[in-house]
DNA sequence: CTGAAAGCGCTAACAT
DNA sequence: ATGTTAGCGCTTTCAG
């Protein structure tokens, strides 16, 4: 009878729930840019994981910056979120903001971008390995010399590319310091242009340069063509994260596809997996490294085109 | 005395503020797919302006679905949020969930995307007049048949960018019927590049194509060029939406620039400005629409190249 | 096994 | 002006 009555149009509330619960039913997810492709692709992965399984996700951008992650983390913490998943900003000096959040007792889990002295559960890729493979790849080409174009090396993944790329070279037995020219930059296109132009400028040879995401290699690969080199004939150009761009230029490019939706769904998983858990006493962190793929384009092969 | 040690490290508890004021200080977003970069740029439009005003976004994508979207809008109401942004779903045929949550007294506000039968505020761009002004720059350029490839009708932003065309057609006294060609596809490059072939097959003639979006218009300049055509001598290639892309692929596509940030920023500007006037009585929908702008690159130019 | 009661931590109304 | 108290609607506990 008030069952009936109830069923009808009975919305329970949430407000409620939570206050007398202590738990929202709420995951904060903070990442550098929402607008960079890998990012709101992981985020859709998050998303829909997460809604799956009966959480809603607040999204924050740090913008790359210390000062708006500690913000960020802030609101989160006092929007009393359950977990939070980061992709942490590319000056990681400080990370006591990080730190504080774990102390209070709320989860933060690293996806993609992490921090190695920071102990918790991390779900990344294994860019080192792939990157490693594709270089072998460029170095399988004959090439003379290969410009690595890579960004600050403070960020953990542009470290682990670069360790990928040097591994590559010590396994072939060549000498990194004949054949590697190691340039940091910011990684996008207008600087990736500039720089190119300056090496060439400077009478740099090289006929090879693996940039460490694809907008640095769109740059690249535009800085070479507008100066009347031709690609992949006398410089091969490989990218990284595998934009939808990146196969659309032309030539297309040789990049790394990584697979953001299931960084986003396998984190948010490990963290609503946590969430249900940690009231059992059941912690523990992990580490998970997701398998990236190496797509070979036009632009590094000279024999056959794609 | 008892203050300072609560400066201290007070955190006053908004899930027990939420209960007893009935508000959550949050808005939830609805859009068709995050990873849009249109969508995804908005909603860090609206990430900006709502935490600017202490306001957090809860995030949801309908996948172009209304049955998604519909959960969606339940989900939301169950959290309670105070007011709900959203960018319909293709498929508009029904808007019961709609009015549901606007009947439950819960303000739900139209951006980019919107349905004309729902009296609310709405923050959208004049695609119309830009792109009866791209029409015409198209027009210009004496062409003497030109191929619309166009969405669902029933979507807002695509009937109006029709009508745009239109509207330059009998401006300028031409007879639709001999100089227009309409084509409805999904608006996607793989279905562009399908439909041009099948055009070209069809040895349909041609020697302009308005597709309205950008990811059309690459896919439908690729097929031009696989059949040998060039762009812009043979045939003019214009998009909607300004990509970042656009500018990459070669030539440069004419297009349409969308303030999308900042139909974000407006559309919450909005929202909270409601919310917060809510309680006083005020209540009043307005449509606002923001300008877009016609970028001219060398898809479009037979003469000088940009 | 069903039902009443206490309490989560705040805010708003009320009383001092 | 300041201090006290009731109550938001759930969940959990405790009593019947």
């Amino acid at each position: 009878m008030q069952d009936k009555a109830k069923e009808m149009n009975y919305q329970p509330n949430t407000l409620a729930s939570n206050l007398r619960t202590q738990k929202s039913n709420t995951i904060g997810i903070i990442v550098p840019h929402i607008t960079k492709y890998f990012f709101s692709t992981a985020i859709s992965g998050i998303e829909e994981e997460a809604h799956e399984q009966g959480f809603n996700v607040i999204i924050c951008q740090s913008k790359d910056s210390v000062e708006l992650e500690a913000k960020n983390i802030n609101t989160l913490m006092s929007s009393r979120v359950d977990g939070i998943l980061i992709s942490p900003a590319i000056e990681t000096s400080s990370v006591e903001h990080i730190q504080t959040a774990i102390n209070r007792n709320i989860p933060v889990f690293f996806f993609d971008r992490h921090i190695d002295s920071i102990s918790t559960t991390k779900v990344i890729t294994d860019d080192r390995s792939t990157s490693k493979e594709l270089t072998l790849h460029l170095l399988s080409q004959n090439i003379k010399r290969m410009a690595v174009l890579t960004g600050d090396q403070s960020v953990s993944i542009y470290k682990n590319r670069v360790k990928g790329a040097f591994e590559a070279f010590q396994e072939s037995g060549y000498n990194t310091e004949d054949k590697l020219i190691m340039q940091q930059i910011h990684l996008n296109m207008d600087d990736a242009y500039r720089v190119v132009n300056e090496m060439l400028d400077n009478k740099m040879e090289f006929d090879a340069v693996f940039a460490m995401n694809d907008m640095a290699a769109i740059g690249t690969q535009k800085a070479l063509q507008d100066r009347g080199l031709r690609v992949p004939e006398d410089v091969l150009v490989a990218g990284f994260s595998n934009e939808l761009i990146s196969k659309l230029v032309s030539p297309p490019i040789t990049t790394v596809h990584q697979p953001a939706k299931e960084i986003g769904k396998m984190a948010t998983k490990k963290m609503v997996n946590y969430i249900k858990e940690k009231d059992k006493g059941l912690i523990a962190s992990e580490t998970t490294v997701l398998e990236s793929k190496l797509i070979i384009r036009a632009s590094t092969q000279r024999d056959k085109v794609e």
